[in-house]
DNA sequence: AACTCGGGGCC
DNA sequence: GGCCCAGAGTT
C-alpha cells in the first residue's frame, strides 16, 4: 500500500491552507479593496525587506501615489525620498520606471501577462508570479525564500534550499497548484514559511504538517552545503552608499563633495560610492560639482511647476 | 554561477 | 557579532 503522504496535495496543501485560513496576518495589501498597483508596490517593497518594516511605508506610498500614473508623474527624487530607509533604493527608481511604463504602455493598468510583467524593471521571476497570484488570483508558480524552504524541508528533507532556483523546484511548486485554491495556496505557503517553517528556530511544535515533514522525520539533517556568508555591513561600500543617500534624501538642495566626504572616514571609499551611485542614476552632479538625488522633474522646482488654473 | 546592492530586527 | 529578510540585475 502506498504511503498516505504520497500526494502532497492532501498531506501538505490541505493542512497549510486550513492553517492559513485561521492564522494569516491581516497585512494591509490583503485587504479586498487593494488594487493591483497596491500589490505591485508591496512586492517591490518586500524584496529582501521584512514585512513588518514595509507596512507603514506602504501606507505612506499609496496615500501619496494611489495609481501608477500618480507615481509616473512624480519626480523620481521624491520616490527615493519616500522610500526612505527601506534599503536598496534602486527599487524605488525601478518602481518609478515601472509606473511610467504602466502608464504609457498599459493604459495605466498593471499588466497580467508574464512577458509584460517581466519587462518592468525590478520585476523578476518571483515578483511577476506574485502579482499574478495576489493581484489577479491566477495560478502561478510563486517561489520566494519561504516557499523554497518549505518545499526543501517538507518534501525533500533538506534543511534549506539551494542558492538559486532549480527547475526541479519549479516543477514541485507547480504540482502543488493542482487544486481549486492555487492563489490562496501561494499566499498560505509563504505565510507558513514566514511564521512556522522559519529559517531559524522553526516552530515544529504546533506545525500542522509536522508528521509528514521529511526534514523532521529524517531527524533534521544538517544543510548539505554552505550558504555563502554576506560581508559585514559595518564599514562596507554598501554602508557608504547608504550614508550618501541618507544625506541627499534629507537635503533640500545639492551637497558639496567635501560635505559628503566629511561624513565618512574613508575618502577613496566614499569616492567609489559616489561614482557608483551616479552610474546607477540614483544621484547626479550639478554643474558646480555638487551632488543631489537625480531628478526627473523638468524646469523649476515643484512649487513653480504646479498647474496654473 | 558569482557579485553587488541597504538597513534593521533578532539572537 | 552573525544571520536573515515576500529578489533582481549585471558580469
Amino acid at each position: 500500500m502506498r504511503n498516505t503522504f504520497a500526494d502532497p496535495r492532501s498531506s501538505l496543501v490541505e493542512p497549510v491552507l486550513s492553517w492559513f485560513d485561521d492564522a494569516c496576518r491581516p497585512l494591509p495589501w490583503r485587504s479586498p479593496d487593494v488594487t493591483p498597483w497596491g500589490i505591485l508596490v508591496s512586492e517591490f517593497m518586500c524584496q529582501q525587506t521584512q514585512v513588518d518594516r514595509v507596512i507603514p511605508r506602504w501606507h505612506l506610498w499609496l496615500d501619496r501615489w494611489p495609481s501608477p500614473a500618480d507615481l509616473a508623474g512624480a519626480d523620481v527624487a521624491d520616490a527615493i525620498r519616500l522610500w526612505d530607509r527601506l534599503g536598496y533604493p534602486r527599487r524605488a527608481k525601478w518602481l518609478h520606471e515601472s509606473a511610467v511604463i504602466i502608464r504609457d504602455e498599459h493604459g495605466g493598468q498593471v499588466p497580467t501577462a508574464t512577458e509584460s510583467l517581466r519587462a518592468l524593471p525590478g520585476v523578476g521571476e518571483y515578483t511577476a508570479a506574485a502579482v499574478q497570484a495576489f493581484a489577479f488570483g491566477l495560478p502561478s508558480v510563486v517561489l520566494d525564500t519561504n516557499v523554497r524552504r518549505v518545499i526543501a524541508r517538507t518534501l525533500n528533507g533538506q534543511a534549506q534550499p539551494r542558492s538559486h532556483v532549480t527547475n526541479a523546484e519549479r516543477a514541485q511548486a507547480a504540482a502543488l497548484l493542482e487544486h481549486d485554491r492555487p492563489a490562496e495556496w501561494s499566499a498560505a505557503v509563504m505565510e507558513f514559511g514566514a511564521l512556522i517553517c522559519r529559517a531559524a528556530q522553526p516552530a515544529c511544535d504546533g506545525c500542522p504538517v509536522a508528521r509528514m515533514c521529511r526534514w523532521r522525520t529524517d531527524g533534521y539533517p544538517a544543510p548539505e552545503f554552505e550558504i555563502r556568508r554576506q560581508a559585514a555591513f559595518a564599514g562596507s561600500d554598501r554602508q557608504a552608499r547608504g550614508r550618501i543617500m541618507s544625506l541627499l534624501r534629507a537635503a533640500d538642495g545639492p551637497i558639496t563633495p567635501s560635505a559628503i566626504e566629511s561624513a565618512w572616514h574613508d575618502a577613496p571609499q566614499i569616492a567609489r560610492a559616489l561614482d557608483g551611485l551616479v552610474k546607477d542614476a540614483l544621484i547626479e552632479q550639478t554643474p558646480p560639482g555638487d551632488f543631489r538625488l537625480r531628478s526627473t522633474a523638468e524646469g523649476q522646482p515643484a512649487q513653480s511647476a504646479q498647474i496654473d488654473h
